[in-house]
Formats: structure tokens, C-alpha cells, sequence
DNA sequence: TCATATGATTTAAA
DNA sequence: TTTAAATCATATGA
């Protein structure tokens, strides 16, 4: 990169520079070394402090066009005169002549110095320096040097000169905000000359709006409150669905944002607190031109913190929360019991984000998470409001005591709203709580504005000639998030379950690792779901994902058995797809941290199914309730639950006292099962080795699968500045069938989503590239 | 100039 | 260490 030949030479004055340099006194230790006549390798530049790769790079230009240029320091520099024997003594060998032969540098030596200089602060001899370099050609257009003469233009008060050099080079990012900062002063310091005072805050904003940066010193992005508006609107996205970001999703932020970690923090906290007290400095314009699905997600979302829970005899339990917020509401029915903490829901010591929105249970279980709300087996997707109607919509299906809920979406302007026409509890005569007029926002992966795509399915009951249609909106968030809610292949309800039919995917089995179930999955013929004991020990039922990868597990048979689904403490979510066996009163653990959730998670491409019947208990505690130790003891190994369950699948079946977290989990379906269907063979060219398969219970899951997954989950982000061509014609087109055993046949909404994905192939080969970088960097 | 918006800081509590 | 609350300082716009 900075390999200059010796023909790459500018040669100046040896002792000119010398004096320059050895008066400067800020030439490390062996700073001699670049002034070697020798080109000395690049490496030898290192040990000055400068930013290499910009002065590398107009480095090459000259070494396509090796010149000597000779200065005419005699000439021009004043201080040719101070050339003096001492100097000359210091020189390396072979320059030193009595006849005072110049000097040879190559652009990269004169860059080194340059930056040196301006290291040290000393400007003076910086300018000296940069006086006594010969007119190069080689020299033109080098960034360091650009920079340097900008210094001490700046140092000097030649504005004039400051501003025509700032303006007219394009200099490198990395070197903006020093020259901003020359830029502004500059125009500051004019201006306190011409004024004779200082200049106060308004001033300098007017300054600063008078004169604009040019734009070869700003990327031309906005900048409000020193904050850029693509920084503002990440950390909006991530507060729309968590107000209480882990310090590993600030990180994260802050890598995408650019933005320190205290920065993020510092605009989540005041964030918060003007949530908080709108009364105080609530700004209007904070919903950032978009009141209508911001404050609605902040709302929804606000109260996070602790909030006493009261529960009615009515079976009616409300949370108290803040009187700007929607209330909580929850509805217990038959056996289904959900205690939820005000400051969200924690299960298995995972905090569930309550979200923005209130949770709503009626009957059927119902649970929300930070990504979406899980009812009756729907999920519903961020920032959505979601409107629970009677129970006799039309347009529901029920079957098997599993409520299904018609979801359909509305396309406001930027906001895609899933409703619930229909939450119908089998099996209960309670009333379904139909907040019909309290528009709800579930802050999900993706925000609301984020929707890219709807499609609608319809399931079809056999027996009873139900049919549910829902939409399935596909979201992709700036994240590269892509949310298909129910979307499927060839999927099948059984029995109240949402089961996909077999998968296109081979069995997968995914490998526990720390403490973690292994779930395995099953052969073609029969799924299995097996855990591993060391891990049940853990009390924990859960995927971890080798890579953080979103991994999407699916089960080969519909009904067959099914693992749950879980990871945690990777950056990258997983996506799993399997069915999960659920005894009542069993509580499922479906956890994916937020975290997961902002990388592309499991949403992105499979459904998530999970369906609790009434009897079922979740019970919402805080993580203290729900340790390992807990979950331990309760978690057994191959329990058949359901009809759907052949006697070769194996289940995980969790005792009473077991907790389950359902977090980021799309559907829960009222038979026990748990139905993930995500993968498609066109889905990201998944590819499988039969290695993976479930004859290791613990074995892993290929890293290919992994990253394939990972590609297509990443690959929305190109797609999300702009919403997916809406296709609802195809996505019609797919039904899901329900029949007396309460099957449902999904359709092809994956296989839509496919082909719209594969449109941007390209575009998602960059993102695989880049996130695999990531990835690497994140192991 | 003023009001408001917003980022940062400080302090106390858990 | 994180968060809430109060507060300050600055940015922004009328």
C-alpha cells in the first residue's frame, strides 16, 4: 500500500527537513528513519501517528507515475540558511554530500511528516515544512498534506486559504470532523473579529447555517443536535421495541449508529425520562413527524418499570400504568392464567418487554413480547395495533379449542396494523376482552413503518369450515429484519397445533450448548425432540445457536415432535422451527432477546406457532421465579402431548412448575404444539448436511445452515428503505388449512416472500458478506 | 430574544 | 452498573 519505489522520490533539502523535523522535537525515536534517503519500507512510517490509509491511498497515484522531483528548497526556503553541519551529521549515510544533494521522499515520507507534525501540535513547523515542499505533482491531491496546509491555514488566519483548500479536495471521512471543526471555527473566529465579542450559541448557529460545510468535508447527511438523523431514527427504531436496550444491543446500536455507548444511552435515558413526563418538555416534534406510530409505540411501550399488578376478581387483570398509557389488560379464562410484570414479562429470567402495547388476554392465552404479541397463536408483529373483536367474526376459525384470530392488516400510511377480527376461545365461554377501540402497538422487530409487505392466508377448517384469514405481513426492519408472521410452507395445523408440513429442510438437530436443551430434530419419518439431560438440568429449554446465526429448525413432519426454541446471548438471533409439545399447564420457553431480534431473528422467516390451550398456565414472573433451578426439575424428556404427536416424536414436555418465556414468539398453538416452520429450500439455498441430522441428539447445526439462514434473514435490509411490492394476490392464493383435527394447511407465504427476496440477490450476497464479517467479529 | 428541543451531567437509589 | 430524576448547556426555530 505504501510501497513507494525509489523512483516515487520527492527529494528536498535533507537538512531543511531535518531542522524542520528535529526542532519539531515530536519525531518519535526513530523518526530519522524517514528521512533516509533510502525509501525506507512503509513500515517505517508506522510509528508516526497518522492516518495511514488516507495518504496511502493518494500514494498510489504517484507510484503509478514515479517522478524525482527535486526541490528547490535553495531557492525558496528561507531557511536553507540553517542548514547547518549538525544536521548534516545526523543524516544517513548515503545522502549526506558536501554538495547538499536533496533529500529523497516518497509522497508516503512527506505524508508521515506531515502528520507527525500535526501530532505534535507544532504548526509553525508544520508550515515551514509544507513551504519547503517542492510543487509536486506527486504531492497533489495527497490527503495528509491537504489536511496540513488546512492546519495551518486554519493556524495562520488565512481563512481564505482554509476555505478554498477544504473546498476543494474531497477529503476522506475520517478527516471530516477535524475539518469541520476548522471549517466552523474559522467562520466563528471571521466573525468575532468583524463582531469584537464573542460570539454566543445563536450566533454560531447562525454561522453554521450560513455557512454550510461543504461537501468535501460532510457526507451531506443532516445533522440535528449534533446527533446525524439516521443515528436518531436507529435508535428510535430500537426504542419502538425496547426502551431498555442490553448493553450488548447500546453496543450494537452504537456501532450502527455511530454513536458512542454513552451517547445511546444517554438518548434511551432522556428518552425515557420524556416519555416519562410528557407534561414537562413532551415534545410533539419528538414523534419525529410521526406522532401517530411513535407515540403510539411509546405508549404502549411505556412502562416498562415495575407496576404493582392488580388483579380482579373479575378475572380481569389490569396493570396500573402510567394514565398516558393503554392499559394492561388480562383476561383470565378456564385454567389460563398469565400474571405479567408491569415492567414487562419475565419468564425464565428472561425479560419479556412488554412492549408498547397492552397485553391483552382473553381466554386464550395471550402473551406479548418485546417482538410481537403471541394470541392465540398469532403473533402479531411490532408497532401494530392490534384490535381484538368479538369472537363470531366471521372471518375466525376455531377448531379444536384453539382460537384463531383472524389478523388482518390495514396499510396506514406507515403503519401496517394487524387486527384481530376475531379471538375465539374454544372451550371457555369468556368473554373476549375486545379492545377494539384501543389501537395497540406491539413494538416487534420491525416497526411498523418498516412493513414491507403483507400477504393474507387463509385457513380453512375442515370440520367445521372455519376459516381464518390473516394477513401476514413481512417486515423488514432497518436491521435487515424480516418478519413473516405465519408464513409457511406446506404448513399444517393438527389438532389446535400449527404445524408446517414437512419441511423442505432436513432434520436439523440443534446442539445444547452451556446449559442448554439440545433439541434434535427428527428424521423425515418422525420428529423427535429430545433434550439433553446435562442441559434439562439447567432447567432451561432453549437453542443455542453455534453462530450467531439466525438458524431456522424445522420438523420434518407436521405434528411431529417439535423442539422449542431459544437463543440467547448471541448476537444474531436463531430462527427454529419445530413443534413443540406442550402439556398443559406447561409453560413454554421461547425466549430470543431483543437482541437477537434487532440482528434478524427467528420472526424473519418462520412463523412461530405456538398455541396454548385454555388449560394451559402461563404464568408471566419476574426472572426471579423462573430460574434454571425451577425449570429444572420439570423438565422431562419424550412426552407425547398431543394427537399430533407420533409415538416416534419426542417431546419435551415441562411439569406445572415449569416456566415458559414466550418472547418474540410468533404463535402458540392450543394443542401443546409448538409449529416453527421457517425453512424453504428457496429460502437462502439452505443447505443441509445429513451429518446434522437427528441421529446426534446433540449434534449441531451446520454452520452452512446457520449462515444460509443468516444470509436471507440479513438480506432484508436492503429491502427495507422501501416497502416489498405488496403481493397480496399471491399470498392470497395460500390457504391454511384447518381441518376436524384442527390442521392447518399454510401456504406459500414464504415461497412469496422467497421471490421477492431473491430479486435482491445481489444485494443480499453484500449483506451476507458484510454480516459474516460481522459475525466473524462478533465470535 | 425567547421558547422549545435535545444531549449531557450530576445525584441518589437499587 | 444501571436507572430515574433533576438539571444544565447547547441547538434549533420562530
Amino acid at each position: 500500500m505504501s510501497s513507494a519505489s525509489p523512483a516515487d522520490e520527492i527529494t528536498i533539502k535533507q537538512e531543511n527537513v531535518m531542522e524542520i523535523l528535529s526542532d519539531a522535537g515530536k519525531v518519535p525515536p526513530d523518526g530519522a528513519a524517514p528521512l533516509s534517503p533510502a525509501p525506507p519500507p512503509p513500515q517505517t512510517a508506522a510509528p508516526f501517528p497518522m492516518e495511514h490509509g488516507a495518504a496511502a491511498g493518494e500514494e498510489e497515484e504517484g507510484s503509478a507515475e514515479p517522478v524525482l522531483l527535486h526541490t528547490e528548497l535553495l531557492a525558496r526556503n528561507h531557511h536553507a540558511a540553517a542548514a547547518s553541519p549538525s544536521s548534516s551529521s545526523s543524516s544517513s549515510s548515503s545522502s549526506s554530500s558536501s554538495s547538499q544533494p536533496p533529500l529523497a521522499f516518497s509522497p508516503d515520507h512527506v505524508a508521515c511528516v506531515c502528520e507527525a507534525l500535526q501530532q505534535g501540535g507544532n504548526l509553525d513547523r508544520l508550515a515551514r515544512f509544507l513551504w519547503s515542499l517542492p510543487p509536486s505533482d506527486l504531492l497533489r491531491g495527497n490527503e495528509s498534506l491537504m489536511k496540513a496546509r488546512a492546519l495551518v491555514a486554519f493556524h495562520q488566519g488565512i481563512y481564505a486559504e482554509l476555505y478554498s483548500i477544504l473546498e476543494s479536495h474531497n477529503f476522506d471521512s475520517s478527516n471530516h470532523p477535524l475539518l469541520q471543526e476548522l471549517w466552523y471555527k474559522a467562520r466563528y473566529t471571521e466573525a468575532e473579529r468583524a463582531r469584537g465579542k464573542p460570539l454566543g450559541a445563536v450566533d454560531k448557529y447562525r454561522l453554521r447555517r450560513k455557512y454550510p460545510l461543504p461537501r468535501t468535508i460532510w457526507d451531506g447527511e443532516e445533522t440535528v443536535y449534533c446527533f446525524k438523523e439516521k443515528s436518531r431514527n436507529a435508535l428510535k427504531e430500537l426504542y419502538k421495541q425496547n426502551r431498555y436496550p442490553s448493553p450488548a444491543e447500546k453496543r450494537n446500536l452504537a456501532k450502527i449508529t455511530g454513536l458512542s455507548l454513552t451517547q445511546v444511552s444517554n438518548w434511551f435515558k432522556n428518552r425515557r425520562q420524556r416519555d416519562r413526563n410528557p407534561s414537562e418538555t413532551q415534545s410533539k416534534s419528538e414523534s419525529d413527524g410521526n406522532p401517530s406510530t411513535e407515540d403510539e409505540s411509546s405508549k404502549g411501550q411505556e412502562d416498562l418499570s415495575p407496576h404493582p399488578l392488580s388483579s380482579s376478581s373479575d378475572g380481569v387483570t389490569s396493570l396500573s400504568l402510567p394514565s398516558h398509557m393503554e392499559p394492561v389488560y388480562m383476561q383470565q379464562l378456564g385454567n389460563t392464567k398469565i400474571a405479567l410484570s408491569s415492567s414487562g414479562v419475565l419468564l425464565n429470567g428472561n425479560l419479556v418487554p412488554a412492549s408498547s402495547s397492552p397485553v391483552f388476554l382473553n381466554g386464550s392465552s395471550f402473551l406479548q413480547g418485546p417482538n410481537g404479541v403471541i394470541l392465540n397463536g398469532l403473533s402479531v408483529g411490532a408497532s401494530q395495533p392490534v384490535t381484538l373483536n368479538s369472537p363470531k367474526t366471521t372471518t375466525s376459525a376455531v377448531s379444536n379449542g384453539v382460537s384463531i384470530t383472524d389478523i388482518m392488516s390495514s396499510s396506514s400510511e406507515d403503519v401496517k396494523d394487524f387486527k384481530l377480527l376475531q379471538a375465539s376461545v374454544p372451550n371457555t365461554a369468556a368473554d373476549t376482552f375486545s379492545p377494539s377501540n384501543i389501537p395497540v402497538s406491539f413494538p416487534g422487530l420491525i416497526p411498523s413503518s418498516e412493513v414491507k409487505r403483507e400477504s393474507t392466508q387463509t385457513v380453512a377448517s375442515q370440520d367445521g369450515g372455519s376459516v381464518v384469514t390473516f394477513t401476514a405481513p413481512v417486515q423488514i426492519n432497518q436491521y435487515g429484519i424480516v418478519q413473516i408472521p405465519n408464513s409457511g410452507t406446506n404448513g399444517q395445523l393438527l389438532n389446535g397445533s400449527i404445524g408446517f408440513s414437512s419441511l423442505q429442510l432436513p432434520p436439523v438437530s440443534v446442539a445444547a450448548s452451556q446449559d442448554n436443551v439440545s433439541v434434535n430434530s427428527s428424521t423425515s419419518d418422525g420428529g423427535t425432540f429430545t433434550s439433553d439431560s446435562s442441559t434439562v438440568q439447567q432447567g432451561k429449554v432453549f437453542f443455542s445457536p453455534l453462530t450467531p446465526s439466525a438458524v431456522v429448525y424445522t420438523v420434518p413432519n407436521s405434528g411431529q415432535a417439535v423442539g422449542s426454541v431459544k437463543q440467547e446471548g448471541l448476537e444474531r438471533s436463531l430462527v427454529f422451527s419445530q413443534l413443540m409439545p406442550v402439556g398443559q399447564n406447561t409453560q413454554l420457553n421461547v425466549n430470543m432477546s431483543s437482541e437477537n431480534i434487532s440482528s434478524g431473528g427467528l420472526q424473519s422467516l418462520a412463523s412461530s406457532l405456538v398455541n396454548v390451550t385454555p388449560s394451559h398456565n402461563f404464568s408471566l414472573t419476574p426472572p426471579t421465579l423462573l430460574n434454571a433451578a425451577e425449570l429444572s426439575s420439570g423438565i422431562s424428556e419424550s412426552q407425547s402431548m398431543s394427537s399430533p404427536v407420533t409415538s416416534t416424536s419426542t417431546v419435551i414436555s415441562i411439569s406445572n412448575t415449569n416456566y415458559a418465556t414466550l418472547q418474540n414468539c410468533s404463535l402458540i398453538t392450543s394443542q401443546d404444539l409448538l409449529s416453527i416452520s421457517t425453512a424453504q429450500p428457496t429460502l437462502g439455498e439452505i443447505v443441509f448436511t445429513t451429518g446434522d441430522r437427528v441421529s446426534h441428539p446433540s449434534a449441531q447445526v451446520h454452520q452452512d445452515f446457520v449462515r444460509e439462514h443468516r444470509l436471507v434473514l440479513q438480506a432484508v435490509p436492503d429491502i427495507k428503505e422501501n416497502f416489498l411490492p405488496n403481493s397480496e394476490s399471491k399470498s392470497t392464493g395460500n390457504l391454511m388449512m384447518l381441518d376436524s383435527k384442527s390442521k392447518y394447511v399454510m401456504s406459500n407465504m414464504v415461497d412469496t416472500v422467497c421471490e421477492e427476496l431473491e430479486t435482491d440477490k445481489k444485494e443480499l450476497a453484500k449483506l451476507q458478506t458484510v454480516q459474516m464479517d460481522e459475525d466473524m467479529q462478533d465470535l
